[in-house]
DNA sequence: TTGGTCATACGAAAATAGTCGTATATTCGG
DNA sequence: CCGAATATACGACTATTTTCGTATGACCAA
């Protein structure tokens, strides 16, 4: 078996997706140095949490060698699109138009003209 | 104590806090007829989540009556925009487009040929 | 007035999440 | 070979969130 039926990673977790998804492999003691740039933890809870996320399926990993490489087990789309269509209905009342509305206004994470465009390029196939 | 400073409803104090967004003033009872057609849960719990809710300032009360009427505390989009942003970095690295574009092409929650009209007007004006 | 209904208060169990100490095994430089 | 460094396993403690039972008081109709 693969990947989970019930995805619905915690926030920890959704942390730890993060980075095995930019770096692909990864040991827990490089996922522990890319959180602590962040975060403050110690290193046995990284390692509880990613053995606790091997179990629930939401990472494999292989353990042949003694030091033990991750990777992401969940699709990262597949994810955030799931957990984006919570938000819309817990959040927006289900309309993802709000929470573009919201999230293009956000001032802390402006996007840039190049990003519009590819928005826009969006927008027109859904016109259509 | 009265406005939070640190905005961090949980999921359920986000079902109720949609629906006092919605209905302006409501008891005890109304949010919680509210909730039961889509969630199964005793009365008691929603009463207690809502009292809750008010020690932590997220919600205020008129307790003049016998029958308390609540009202969310939190400005509507003063919450969204701030539980987007994090999950802007949470869930998507930090880039709203990413965002957008997932939330676009959700199939579960279709944009009407209106929203997007209205999706297109604010992007026009990010543009400029 | 009295019994049924409806309201809040409150305590505490149950479920979930996050944290870390400690034991034990492996590796490696010297 | 020895000890320091580093790895995983695992249990347990803390904290937070959710759930609900029970107590108690107010209201109201007959």
């Amino acid at each position: 078996m693969s990947a989970p039926k019930m995805i619905k990673p915690t926030e920890s977790e959704l942390e730890i997706l993060q980075i095995l998804w930019t770096k692909g492999l990864a040991t827990v003691r490089e996922v522990h140095e890319e959180l602590s740039l962040t975060k403050e933890a110690g290193y046995t809870t990284t390692l509880k949490l990613m053995q606790i996320m091997n179990e629930k399926g939401i990472v494999k990993r292989d353990d042949s060698m003694r030091t033990h490489v991750y990777q992401a087990a969940v699709n990262k789309e597949k994810t955030q699109k799931h957990l984006l269509s919570k938000i819309i209905d817990n959040l927006f009342g289900g309309s993802p138009t709000q929470l573009v509305i919201q999230a293009l206004g956000d001032e802390s994470h402006k996007a840039s003209p190049e990003e519009l465009e590819k928005i826009q390029a969006l927008l027109n196939s859904l016109k259509k």
